[in-house]
DNA sequence: TCACGGAATATTTTT
DNA sequence: TATTCCGTGA
């Protein structure tokens, strides 16, 4: 065949073998640092080059960025057809085949999806109405609920099993959070909601249980690629299996040592049983590294090493030379931070950009005394793994308003917005939804809601912005911009910070300009939320923006910088407290 | 029933 | 840092 990409050039023996495997099974097995993403993007190019119909090829990721990163390079290796492969995260890829067959599973009028906030929200109603149970000390709060119950599905335990394992100091609540997690399976069934581990869930029910769709989504796809395989569920390499069906073009992509997402049902073994699910499997290893100098690989090399079930693996480079590791002492935590913001500010004068330079942590809060040193020493400096724009509360409370907008039976929209007004608690809140459901006319039983004489003013406002929109045609930018209108004095009151969080309002709004109706626009804020600060940074590449970065260990995978600094190095930070007790965790 | 303020709490993160 | 929770007083 006559190749316009020159393979055999730009790959090395491991990767070339990987792309041109192109029937079949296959394993690749990435280090960190080796090409992965290369690999992929090659093989991408190589099947369509061959004549694959780029529909037929199914890739799937983690992050909708790595699936827009690895076909925009595809894209520009070879050519526009690239576009037109099938790509995605598995949350928005069962999305889309739920969207056609939810009736076949019990949706007969559709679904919405709710994140993970709208999640916690929703318990937070169940929890309330626990009370009573509370005497002997109280209830987990709503965070902690949401993640006992994901993680219950994600790794397909009881609950049961998972307070026993994980939070034993909620034993004496059993019978509470078991209840509480049936009510909230409850609402969500009553509501039509999925979350997002719903939207795997049924998506594997879908698969089991309707053959025709199987089979035709089966025809659909003919070539499967799969991302970060180390990180997948149980479920998501169930669904795997079903996709892969009778013609087992499937190829996983990962790394058994970096698998670092067990504790949100993650399971390694799902990359380590490949070859047994599918004995016919190919595994090829990448091992060389073209991140690193040879002493980090060295000490890398000796701790995977002592990995008890692995592939074994030893990474290699050719860059030569380089410095070793340090491990410095600090007396305190400030001194600690005080060492840092000096050694970032030398590297900086001797040239090496902001942006360069990374501090990795293993939990949030670890960087606080480093932050407050940084803004000191007049350091600019970007923090990652923090909370998102769009999980920010008054980004939800304009979203809320538009939610209920969108679907009038919304409970948990109502009730967020209902809490925003003076004189309205909780209890008058979920009157006023019950009376929006009982009378089922949609907005106009929200209208026809009564109060108490001098009780109603926020009320009445928010009954004229609906009216407002519902009375004539708006694009969805404009429905934003009513709401953000009426919202700001909410806002201005709610918080002190109001004038950056005003900023992010118009930010939302610029983001719904591209929106043609609120539909698509809820979805992708669920889906697919604007993804702020590092990486958008990173890839845009902007010299203006010259911050340092601040990250999580976890946000930090798969970066590179030229120096890079872990604070807090210490049993019971790193590794964490959580970890210490348990072999496996750590 | 609601508002308010102070205390408690928090792994890690994507969807 | 940023929420969430809970007790108190109106």
């Amino acid at each position: 065949m006559n190749c316009r990409i020159l393979y055999k050039k730009e790959l090395n023996p491991s990767q070339l073998e990987a792309v041109n495997f192109t029937e079949g099974p296959l394993l690749v097995i990435a280090g960190a640092g080796s090409g992965k993403t290369r690999t992929l993007t090659y093989r991408v190019a190589r099947l369509v080059e061959e004549g694959v119909l780029p529909g037929s090829i199914l890739l799937l990721t983690f992050t909708r960025k790595a699936s827009q990163e690895m076909l925009r390079r595809a894209t520009q290796l070879l050519d526009d057809r690239c576009k037109g492969v099938a790509g995605g995260t598995f949350h928005s890829f069962a999305y889309a085949i739920l969207r056609k067959y939810a009736h076949k599973i019990g949706f007969e009028n559709g679904f919405s999806i709710i994140d993970r906030a709208d999640s916690e929200d929703l318990i937070s109603m169940m929890r309330k109405k626990m009370t009573g149970v509370s005497k002997s000390g109280s209830l987990p709060r709503k965070q902690t609920l949401a993640n006992i119950f994901s993680r219950a599905v994600n790794k397909d335990m009881p609950v049961e099993d998972i307070v026993l394992n994980d939070y034993p100091q909620f034993m004496r609540h059993l019978e509470a959070i078991h209840e509480m997690s049936k009510a909230y399976q409850r609402q969500k069934a009553e509501h039509n909601f999925m979350d997002y581990d719903d939207l795997l869930i049924y998506l594997e029910m879908l698969l089991k249980k309707n053959n025709d769709v199987r089979d035709n989504i089966c025809k659909t796809y003919q070539f499967l690629m799969v991302d970060e395989y180390q990180d997948t569920n149980k479920i998501q390499a169930e669904i795997i299996y079903l996709l892969a069906g009778t013609h087992e073009n499937v190829m996983v992509v990962g790394d058994d040592s970096q698998s670092i997402y067990a504790f949100r049902g993650a399971n390694f073994e799902n990359i380590m049983r490949f070859s047994e699910i599918f004995p016919k499997a190919r595994t090829i290893q990448l091992e060389e590294n073209y991140r690193s100098v040879e002493p980090i690989l060295k000490l890398t090399n000796v701790i995977i090493e002592r990995a008890t079930r692995k592939y074994s693996k030893v990474l290699f480079t050719q860059k030569p030379g380089g410095a070793l590791p340090l491990l410095i002492k600090a007396k305190s935590e400030n001194s600690q931070s005080r060492f840092v913001a000096e050694k970032i500010q030398k590297l900086h004068d001797s040239g090496v950009p902001l942006n360069q330079i990374a501090v990795l942590f293993r939990a949030s809060f670890h960087s606080f005394d480093l932050e407050i040193e940084l803004a000191r020493e007049g350091i600019p400096f970007v923090k990652v793994g923090g909370f998102k724009f769009v999980e920010s509360a008054h980004i939800k409370d304009v979203l809320g308003h538009l939610k209920a907008l969108f679907n009038p039976y919304d409970r948990i929209s109502w009730y967020r917005i209902l809490l925003l007004l003076d004189n309205i608690g909780p209890k008058t809140a979920l009157n006023i939804y019950e009376t929006i459901l009982a009378e089922k006319s949609e907005y106009t039983g929200f209208v026809k809601t009564k109060l108490k004489a001098g009780r109603s003013r926020g009320l009445d406002k928010l009954k004229h912005l609906f009216s407002d929109m519902k009375s004539r045609p708006m694009t969805v930018a404009q429905m934003g911009e009513a709401v953000v209108k009426y919202y700001l004095p909410i806002l201005k009151k709610k918080y002190d910070d109001h004038p950056k969080r005003t900023r992010d309002l118009e930010h939302l709004v610029n983001i719904m300009e591209r929106y043609p109706n609120l539909e698509p626009f809820l979805t992708d804020m669920a889906l697919e939320p604007p993804n702020t600060s590092l990486n958008d940074t990173l890839l845009n590449g902007d010299p203006a923006d010259d911050r340092l970065i601040l990250s999580t260990v976890h946000s930090a995978k798969g970066l590179e910088w030229h120096t890079v600094f872990i604070i807090w190095a210490l049993d019971g930070r790193f590794p964490s407290i959580h970890a210490l007790h348990d072999e496996t965790e750590l």
